[in-house]
DNA sequence: AAAAGTATGTTGAATTTTCAACAAAATGGA
DNA sequence: TCCATTTTGTTGAAAATTCAACATACTTTT
């Protein structure tokens, strides 16, 4: 367990809690190592919403399949970061997402029932975690709150230029990399492909911005 | 303060707590009563977010105004619910919304710091107000899935359905009252009106639905 | 290096939304 | 009750999205 460390101590569940701490709590937690391959489902619609997953390693995406099939990405999420933390908190019975591999890598999952109820051993160190949930449930509800600020504009155009503005400002600088190919992107922003595709050569010819493949630079 | 622990007791914030610790609470963490009249601000959008939310009597919204004013809603909140507290919990310097009065009522603010920070007094409750906190953001969080849930639909004839189908389904019956007039409910959808209207037309019209004003029945 | 497969850009037609304007219905006061 | 105001429904035109189909560019594999 000990090479995960250096991953674990930046996740925002084991804020505040030092090595040797963690060491004692993993095993108490029942922290399970889960490997995993590019397209694999990490979690699926329906499961049991028991875990709280943390990547390790790797990247996925939270997914939602509509009616249809159409596929919906909520988020991404990547190395140290939480998902499917809400559902286990909530203590709800099956998640309603799925979460899929980018690539391949190592996820953690931690039944979440040991963190809510105190454990055999009681490690004393409860207080923190959930603590350290309830602040990161708040700064996934943040970051909730930009994507409805996206979902809400009318226009592809506008729901580009938001999602780009936000990348801009996250990324501190006007040039960027997004983490979506165009069928992604769009599948992120809730519309059709090729009319974002048409929308990014607009921008480009007017000269709002320059982009290559991934790669994006708003100008002035 | 006394008047205010029947609605107090139901809310969410203060679960697992009886009424003489909370008469001590109250005080230590600085409780606010802010009455108000229909269409006040209770909350502006640049406001410190210091301050978690709960409404004590009456109704209001929450929402927000886009670059061009364009109104969207993004919940209502009723009686013993909180609003804000997602933003406090964060720390943020400013809340990115507004709430605004449905009709008159009355308010308590609570200081979010004297929560997540110990208080003087050191009350021992805060650690159940912590949990309660997560617990509150973990539903929340669930909420936002469903309202992401219709925006990511294209039209808004499946945007509308799948509303209807929700508030049927969490009113348990085909027949529900929504909390919003036609303006509302397209702000809430983020639609056009007369588009929203000429939509629930058509499917009185095809059998799908019966509705009079914010009253709807779902037909099989 | 060639071939196969994937991703992206482009186009036109059909559908849908938005917008503006107005009519009808409902509401709230005087 | 009547008047003024607000809300809801309706319509047609303009704008935007979606959808399908295909061309081009890029990757990966053999």
């Amino acid at each position: 367990m000990e090479k995960y460390f250096a991953i674990l101590k930046k996740c925002p569940l084991f804020f505040g809690i030092d090595e040797t701490h963690l060491a004692k709590m993993l095993p108490c937690l029942g922290a399970q190592i889960m490997p995993f391959d590019k397209k694999y489902t990490i979690l699926k619609e329906g499961n049991p919403a028991r875990y709280i997953g943390i990547i390790l390693s790797g990247s996925a995406q939270v997914i939602r399949l509509d009616y249809y099939g159409n596929r919906s990405i909520l988020s991404e999420v990547g190395p140290s970061e939480l998902f499917s933390e809400a559902f286990a908190c909530a203590e709800i019975d099956a998640v309603p997402i799925s979460v899929i591999a980018n690539e391949p890598g190592e996820a953690m999952l931690i039944d979440c029932g040991h963190i809510l109820h105190t454990c055999a051993n009681n490690c004393g160190f409860h207080q923190q975690l959930i603590f350290n949930l309830m602040k990161d449930l708040a700064a996934k509800t943040l970051a909730f709150h930009q994507k409805m600020e996206i979902l809400s504009c009318r226009t592809t155009r506008d729901k580009l230029l938001t999602y780009l503005d936000l990348q801009a400002k996250q990324a501190g600088s006007p040039r960027f990399t997004i983490p979506f190919d165009r069928q992604e992107l769009a599948d992120y922003l809730e519309v059709d492909r090729s009319g974002l595709s048409t929308e990014i050569g607009k921008l480009r010819k007017e000269g709002i911005l320059k982009s290559r493949k991934d790669q994006f630079e708003l100008l002035q």
